[in-house]
Parts: structure tokens; sequence; C-alpha cells
DNA sequence: TCTGGGGTCCTAGGACCC
DNA sequence: TCTGGGGTCCTAGGACCC
């Protein structure tokens, strides 16, 4: 019989700064998300003083009276010290689905003692990386992320480890969440439950499997059974091949010049195309899409568009001219944008990549090229060297990052520096040394 | 001043073919 | 007078996740 686990950071991204800097223990600390529109973390203190999902100009006062340290999101960062944690996890369960940046499923089939194991696992994560985890253990995925969130919540579990494999806990445990918290039942579904009398995950549990298929989904029908503690979902060992890769972000000011959405759709095109480089993917076609600002009373427009290459390609200059051209197609005068993408679609290996009669240039120079590019930029920053249409002035759209760890410490460090420093800390412990 | 970014899967319906 | 039926592929949209 199966058994699984999933390890979850508690509030990952205030637990690095926090990891930076301290001196934030105790305290309510928010992390917010590029732009710094949201809030999309939030220590328990920060919780307990009622922060939600919030806009960030929307609860400014609530900040300043309760003295709240804020952020602006570092993703270099927490995913360097996401790395540190899986590395650890991994020693745990060599079976092991790294399902996000803070989160990970480990098969724990056949170890004995759960319980212990669980705690072992929380306590070595925070020794040797400094992050708190919670630990859910059960014998479907399902029911493994619904003991994590009791785990993270319930002030009566131990050390933040629930293990309900044969627990006689197990329909308490059931009753006790809402069916809008179960993993794999959002909003929209909830909703519809509730007009069936479907209140808490023990209902849901307990609903006609044929029933549910019928009036729902096998999604939902697939969620009930694992509650039941019928295994339907396996461990994604392997990460599959990305499908679709995407940059997109909402600008730093709203944008009306087409000469701005140039250098815009350049960057974001250039940008999409060095993650598929990491993932040593080339793209069949590039979708580029604007939006203008739906909160605000003014003309709509949410133009997109996608074109096809004629070959797959990963060159950073042809993924750029076919994005332009798409942008030509959908840009209109006369609207303030408000943010923009470029998606690349119809993935392939970049090896299995077909050179066509058509390909004007040389193969080599190009991955020559992309290599130099890559390398630069991962070495000294993204947009270190680029393409001109990208421009090169600090210009309006940019993302705004006022609250930055490393402005916020000492306005010296670059977040690479930062992320070096974390690297550095980390060395020190007895565990990375033993690796 | 001002509301995230990046994904996946499933389904319904239209286009097209024989 | 009358306008099939079955299959496949593609796309858009809706649901979900972090």
């Amino acid at each position: 019989m199966p058994v699984f686990s999933i390890v979850d950071c508690n509030s990952f991204f205030v637990s690095c700064e926090r990891l930076l800097n301290p001196s934030l223990k105790g305290k309510p600390v928010i992390v917010l998300s590029n732009n710094d529109g949201m809030v999309v973390a939030r220590s328990n203190e920060a919780k307990a003083l009622g922060i939600q999902w919030d806009a960030y100009h929307l609860i400014k006062d609530k900040i300043r009276y309760y003295d709240i340290q804020v952020y602006s999101s570092n993703y270099p960062l927490y995913s360097e010290i996401s790395g540190r944690v899986m590395a650890i996890l991994k020693q745990f369960a060599p079976r092991m689905e790294v399902y996000s940046c803070d989160e990970a499923f480990l098969d724990l089939t056949g170890i004995e003692n759960l319980d212990t194991y669980g705690q072992l696992i929380r306590e070595t994560v925070l020794q040797h990386c400094g992050i708190p985890v919670s630990v859910g253990i059960a014998k479907t995925k399902t029911l493994a992320k619904l003991a994590n969130r009791i785990a993270k919540k319930s002030p009566k579990v131990k050390n933040g480890v629930l293990n309900l494999v044969d627990s006689h806990y197990l329909d308490d445990a059931l009753k006790r969440v809402e069916a809008k918290d179960v993993w794999g039942v959002g909003r929209r579904w909830a909703e519809r439950l509730r007009g069936h009398s479907i209140l808490t995950a023990y209902d849901l549990a307990h609903a006609d499997p044929k029933w549910l298929l019928k009036t729902f989904n096998v999604v939902l029908t697939r969620t009930a059974l694992e509650l039941r503690g019928q295994f339907c979902l396996s461990l994604q060992l392997d990460p599959p091949l990305s499908k679709s890769i995407m940059h997109s972000m909402s600008f730093g000011k709203l944008v009306e010049d087409y000469a701005s959405l140039r250098q815009v759709i350049s960057t974001y095109a250039a940008e999409s195309s060095a993650k598929m480089r990491r993932e040593q993917l080339a793209c069949g076609s590039v979708h580029v899409f604007l939006q203008t600002n739906r909160f605000i009373q003014e003309p709509q427009y949410f133009p997109g568009i996608t074109l096809p290459l004629p070959y797959p390609t990963d060159h950073a200059a042809e993924i750029i001219q076919i994005a332009l051209s798409a942008l030509d197609a959908i840009f209109q005068d006369g609207y303030r944008y408000n943010k923009g993408g470029v998606m690349l679609g119809q993935l392939i290996p970049a090896s299995e990549r077909q050179t066509s009669l058509l390909d004007s240039y040389n193969r080599d120079k190009v991955v020559g090229l992309m290599q130099a590019l890559d390398g630069i930029n991962r070495q000294f920053g993204p947009g270190t060297l680029r393409y001109g249409s990208q421009g090169f002035r600090k210009a309006a759209w940019q993302m705004r990052q006022n609250h930055l760890s490393s402005q916020n410490n000492q306005g010296l460090m670059t977040e690479h520096q930062q992320v070096k420093r974390i690297c550095e800390l980390g060395q020190s412990t007895a565990l990375i040394r033993a690796l």
C-alpha cells in the first residue's frame, strides 16, 4: 500500500527573508508580488493581524499602523533556497515529486514509524536550511495535502507533522476541513457542491462517484475517491516537458506609445526564450497579448494573437522578430496598456529540431551565440546583454520593486550577491559539507 | 501612484473528412 | 421533398494549482 507525504515550507518567501535578516523573527512580515502589487506571502503574525491576499495600496494604512515589515519578492533568492530544501528532502525519499518551489511529495511507502520519520524530516530541514516546514502523511496525495493543512493550522498537532495513515482521527480530520479547502476543489466547484449540501471533505468523500462523474467531471471524482483513501494520483517523478513557456508582467506605469511596447515585447520575448533554452526546448509558435487595466473606467482592449514559426527555433532574435510582427497585428492607438506577455508554444526538445532548407543561418553559430548570451546574463543578471529592440535606458514600464531586501538592508547588495551570501551561509553547515 | 505570474488538464463545440 | 452519421482534430474557455 502506497504512503505519500507532502512537505510544505511555512510562509516560504517570508521564511527566506528571515533567513537573510533574522531580526524579522516574531515580527509581522509580508512579501509582495511583482510590481509590488499584491501580498503573496504573510508571516503568521501578519495573518493574525488580518492581512489577506490584498492589493498592497489598499492596506498601506494598516501596514503603517501595525509596523508590518514589507518586502518585494526576490525570486533568485527563493529559488536558491528552494533548491537546498529539495536536496535535503531527496535524501529522505529518492522517489520525490517537486510540486512547487516550496512543496514536494515524497514516497514513504515501506517506511516504519512514519511519525518519527516525519519529525526527522522537519528537524533536518530546519537545522540545515533554516526553513520551517509542515509534513502531512497519508495513503493518497489528496489526503496528505489535507493532513498537511491541519498540521499547519492546528495548535494541537505537535511539531507540524500529521500522519493520517491508519489513524482513528481520519474521519474527524475530514469533517474539520471545508470542501473548498480540499486540494483540487476551487471556489467555483465548492459553490456548486454547497448547492448539493456537500460542505466538508467528509461529505465529498462520501458522495456517490457515479453522480459526481455525471454532475461534475473526472477530476473532481478522482479527488473524492482519493479522500476515501483510494489511490488515483501517482507521483510525477520526472518533470514532464513544458507545453508552453510564458513571460508576462504588468507594467510599472500605463503605456500607450508603440515605441515603448516594442521594447516591452522584445524584452518579454527575450526572457521567455531564455527560459525555454534553459529547458533545452524550441518553439513552433509565439503568442503575444496586451491588456488594458480593467480596474479603471476607460476603454478596454484585450488583444492577443498566435503566429506560427516556419520551423521550430530557440534563437532569441527570431523569436523577438516574430513577436514584434504579432505586436504590429494587435496594437491599436488610443488605449493605455497595463500588461503584456509573450507565450511560446508547440515546444519540442531542441535536439529534435529539424533544420529546414530555408534556414538561412549557420546553426552552430547560433548555438554558440545563444550560449554566450545566456552565460553572460546568468552571471551578471538578466538583461545585461540584450538586443537593441529591448531598449537601453531604465524605462517607466519596468517593474517597481521598492522593498527589495537588498535595499532594506544596506542598499549595497545586489540580488546576485545575496544569493551568493546565502550559499556561503549554507556552506557553513555540517550537512552541506557532507554533501 | 495603485490590484501577480506561470502553469496544467478537461470539455464542448466547430471544422472537416469519408 | 429533402439536409446522415461517425470519427478525429483543433481551439477556446473554464476549472484547478502554486
